[in-house]
Parts: structure tokens; sequence; C-alpha cells
DNA sequence: TTGTGTTTGTACTCACTTTCACAAGCTCAT
DNA sequence: ATGAGCTTGTGAAAGTGAGTACAAACACAA
């Protein structure tokens, strides 16, 4: 039962995606759901579930499967989603405001704590219950436990401000925006490029 | 010069990348840029980069480096992104709305040719330029050559909905709705949860 | 023409990830 | 209590991708 095995990264990639599958598969019931299930969902190999969830404990039961609300509550404690994680976010244009209204960040404890903008057309406005605050006053959150931001500004904006939020605390970072952005090592960076993730599709048109 | 070689489906998923350096880095000019530019802008090691662009063809100069605008051109062509992609939108929600207007597809060759929905409150209304349409009239995109989708319905949805594309000529989806869709093997799905992706943040703070 | 400095293209090696196969362990009917 | 039927956890094998090192090739100066 040698535990102390290196976790490989694809396996912490892959584990919102199983909180994900027991939220929605499991419901608010306390069932079981095998790695089968899982897999048929998520479109995985059960061993590969198996082998990842085995990563940080047995919380499986054989012959039964994997008990829905216990595992799910394991995996948000090794994410550290078990308690609610405070997040910025900077840029209220389009995209910024559908993220500030958008209830699906809850199910993985995260909680919008303040907007930011640079326009002064925007600062005082209000979008989703928040008011929209300066970007010049970003280094006020330091004061805060907030140690996650969402980028939704402009490319040539986020490097700049992506150093801010580092100085402001913040150690991780979800960037909207497309560019590749500079951070100290303890810093952790998840950069989605809309268009260029879509620029694959037509390659595998026959 | 065995050009024979299996390409592996992480150079693919990397080919948009570059074509995203070429155009930011080489901007409107005619320079030439090295492996090694490329990596500092990209994050990557050059050797990846040599190895990935390679695959397709010699498109470097030993001594000099990647000719902008004629190697963006290649990987267009790599990508059949040479040629305008259009792509039909569906949901016209908060999400739906900010990729509507955002100018940032064009880069890719990817033009919006017609927006659905289901809300009668929202059908026949306009937004970036386009009157938004009958979901129930879906099938008639088959006869214009649209075969990409961009997915930005509830995940309720979006499995009949993919099933509708599908049908409709559609080969490949973006889905940025929180579920995993099922089609036949020739259709490709890239798919998005921000959320989700967001849930590995966390994790890294020490 | 020759030498120097630079950069590509790629064989080889190393590292990581996934899949396979099966023993161990649980449930439940008899 | 026992056996049949599942499902987990995991070592070993297979598969895939990344990093290293270097020869080949080009530009340019002398
Ligand atoms: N809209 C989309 O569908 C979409 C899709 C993919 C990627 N993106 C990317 O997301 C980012 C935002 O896109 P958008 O469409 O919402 O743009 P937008 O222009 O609608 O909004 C950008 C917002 O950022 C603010 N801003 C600009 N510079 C700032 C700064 N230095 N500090 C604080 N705020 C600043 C602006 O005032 C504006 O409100 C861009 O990088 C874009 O490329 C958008
Ligand atoms: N808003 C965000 O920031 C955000 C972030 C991540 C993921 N998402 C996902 O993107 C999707 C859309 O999110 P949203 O915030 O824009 O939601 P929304 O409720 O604002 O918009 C959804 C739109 O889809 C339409 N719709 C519903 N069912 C439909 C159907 N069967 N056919 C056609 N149209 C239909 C609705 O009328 C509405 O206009 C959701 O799956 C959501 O989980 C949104």
């Amino acid at each position: 039962m040698m535990k102390y095995r290196r976790i490989p990264e694809e396996t912490i990639r892959r584990m919102p995606r199983y909180l994900r599958a027991f939220s929605t598969l499991g419901g608010h019931g306390r069932g079981f759901l095998s790695s089968r299930q899982l897999a048929d969902y998520l479109h995985l190999n059960p061993p590969q579930i198996r082998k990842d969830l085995s990563y940080f404990g047995d919380f499986g039961t054989r012959g039964v499967g994997y008990p829905v609300s216990q595992t799910a509550e394991q995996i948000r404690k090794i994410l550290k989603l078990d308690v609610s994680q405070k997040a910025v976010l900077i840029g209220a244009g389009r995209l910024g405001t559908a993220i500030a209204s958008y209830p699906g960040f809850a199910i993985f404890g995260f909680n919008i704590a303040a907007i930011f903008d640079n326009a002064p057309a925007k600062i005082g406005k209000k979008i989703a219950g928040l008011t929209i605050q300066d970007t010049a006053r970003l280094a006020a959150i330091r004061s805060g436990d907030v140690h996650l931001a969402i980028l939704a500004i402009p490319g040539e904006a986020a490097q700049t401000c992506a150093d801010t939020l580092v100085q402001a605390g913040v150690r991780g970072i979800l960037n909207l925006s497309p560019c590749w952005l500079r951070v100290p090592k303890r810093v952790k960076i998840v950069s989605i490029d809309l268009a260029m993730e879509m620029g694959t599709l037509p390659y595998y048109i026959k």
C-alpha cells in the first residue's frame, strides 16, 4: 500500500471533471457510482478513473463503487474547493459581464468578490450585484483573502494587470485573453483562448 | 527525409498557437522569426516548435528562421483556416452575446454566419448585425456550407442540440456548456468548461 | 573561396501517461 | 457459511510525447 507516488499533472487536471460528474450524476442523492458509470459519462476509461482517485486514497468500495457525496467532498478537499474561494474579476466588458452573472462557478466553490475595470464610464456601475471598482485601487484586495483572479481584459493590458495582481497577493489566474503571461513560479495560470481552441476544428473535417 | 511519421495529437493542438504567435509577433511585416523567439513568446522549448513545424514541411531556413507571412499561410492551409470558415452560434444568452460581437475569431478565419435561440423573446432581435433565428429552423443550414457550430446554451439542452447540428451537416463543435457530448466519430468536439478549468487553481496554492 | 556564427531538422534517449490484467475485497442470495 | 457476481486498487506493459545533441545548411565577412 505504498501511496507515496508522485501525482501526475494530468490526474490533477481531471479531478474537477470527477467533481462535476459526481455533482451531476449523483444529484443530491447519496448513492454510489462505479468507475464504469463515471467513465461512460466523462468519456474516459474506467481504470484511468480508478487510478486517478486512488492516488489520493481508497475512496471506493469493491463490488459497489464510490459513495457520491463522500467522494465529492474528498475531491473538494483535495482541490481546496471545500472552502469558498474568493476571486476578483478584472474587465467588465462583454465577456466579463457574462462571467459576473454566471452562477456556474458556485458549484466549485468560487465566489466573485469584486469586479474591476479602468473605464471611467463603467466604474461605479453595478453588475451582478457588485459595484465596478477602479483598477487603480486593485492593490487594496491585499487586505482580504483573495487569491484568485479572472482576467477578461484585452491582451495588450493583460501582462501589466497580471503583474499588479501578483503584487496584490493573487496566486492563481484564469486568463481569458489571447496572450501568454509571465508570472513567478508560485503563481498558477490557466489560460483559455477560445478562438485558438476552435482553431483545430477545421483540420479534422475531411 | 522520411516524412511519413504519424503527426501527434498534441502537435495539432499547438498549431493554432504558432499561428497566433506569427500573427502577433510578426505583425504585418515580412521578417523572420526563430524557434527561439517563438519559444520565448509561447513558453515552449525551441526544439518542440521545430519538430512540430517539421512534421508538415521544411518551412524554415537554417541560420535565419521561419519567414513570417509564408509560414503563417502554410499553417492556415494545414489547419484549413486559409478559407473563411462559416460557423453558427447557438444560444444568444450572456455568453453567446459576448461571442457574437467578439472580433477575435476573424484572425483564425472564422465567420459567424447565423445565430439561433429558442426563446420567443429573443427570436427576431438583432445582435452583432445578425438577426436571431428560431432553433426550430436549424436544419435549414444544411443548404449553406456551414460545418462549424459554437454551442452556448444550458447543459441540459446541449446534447439534443448537438444531435440536430450533426443532422444539419455540422462537423465541428465548440461546446461551452458543462457537459460531454456524444457524437459520431466523424464529428470533432472541443469542449471548454470555464468553471471546471478554474477548478485546479486552488490546488496549487500552497 | 573559405571561415565564423547562427539556426534548422531529426535521430536518439528519456519521461510521462494510459491501458491491461488480475488479485483482493465487498454484497447478497441460498 | 459459502459461493457467485461485481468492482476496486495496482503492478506491469504498452503507448505517446518531450528533451538532447548534433550534423546539415545558410548568411555574411574577409
Ligand atoms: N467576447 C468574447 O467572446 C471573447 C472570446 C474570447 C476571448 N475574449 C478575450 O477576453 C478579453 C475581454 O474580451 P471582451 O470581449 O470582454 O472585451 P471588451 O472590450 O468588451 O471588454 C474589455 C473590458 O476591459 C476593460 N479594460 C481594458 N483595459 C483594462 C485595464 N488595463 N484594466 C482594467 N480593465 C481594462 C475595458 O474597459 C472593457 O470593459 C479579451 O482579451 C478578449 O480577447 C473575449
Ligand atoms: N456566462 C458565462 O460566463 C458562462 C461561463 C461558462 C460556461 N457557460 C455555459 O455557457 C452556456 C450558456 O451560458 P449563458 O450564461 O450564456 O446562459 P444564458 O441563460 O444567459 O443563455 C442561454 C441561452 O440559450 C438559449 N437556449 C436555451 N435552450 C435552448 C435551446 N434548446 N436551443 C436554443 N437556444 C436555447 C436561451 O434562450 C438563452 O438565450 C451554459 O451552458 C453555461 O453553463 C457560461
